[in-house]
DNA sequence: CAACTGACGATAG
DNA sequence: CCTATCGCCAGTT
């Protein structure tokens, strides 16, 4: 069984709404991770090896400047189809703009 | 139990 | 722009 940290970070995961991105430094804070952006790692782990079991909504999250995380070839294709897909728009670079970060304002 | 892994983030050079 | 390095730590093997 996970901690209950890990529960904290699926929850933040799966609070995400659609149409939004999150960073991963962000998630954690959002956790309630003490160390906010070091905690970005607990994160990746939990994705890494959960996303599919947990049923989390993996491809909202990006790193912090708003480029896909995964490698070409490993998802990031795929990710970027999904977020098209929810209205969420990349720029020139493939980076997701700030304006389409979750604020936790909804 | 001891590695090993990982899609980060900040900082320094 | 880039690489390197450190911090941080859950989950898997």
């Amino acid at each position: 069984m996970p901690r209950e940290q890990t529960r904290r970070i699926l929850d933040a995961l799966r609070a995400v709404p659609r149409g939004r991105v999150a960073s991963y430094g962000q998630i954690a804070m959002l956790a309630g991770h003490p160390r906010g952006a070091g905690g970005a790692r607990d994160v990746v782990s939990i994705l890494v090896s959960m996303s599919e079991k947990e049923n989390l909504p993996w491809w909202r999250i990006v790193r912090k400047d708003g480029a896909i995380a995964l490698s070409p070839g490993s998802g990031a294709e795929l990710q970027r189809s999904l977020l098209l897909r929810e209205g969420v728009a990349f720029d020139a670079s493939g980076k997701v703009a700030q304006a389409y970060f979750w604020t936790m304002d909804e």
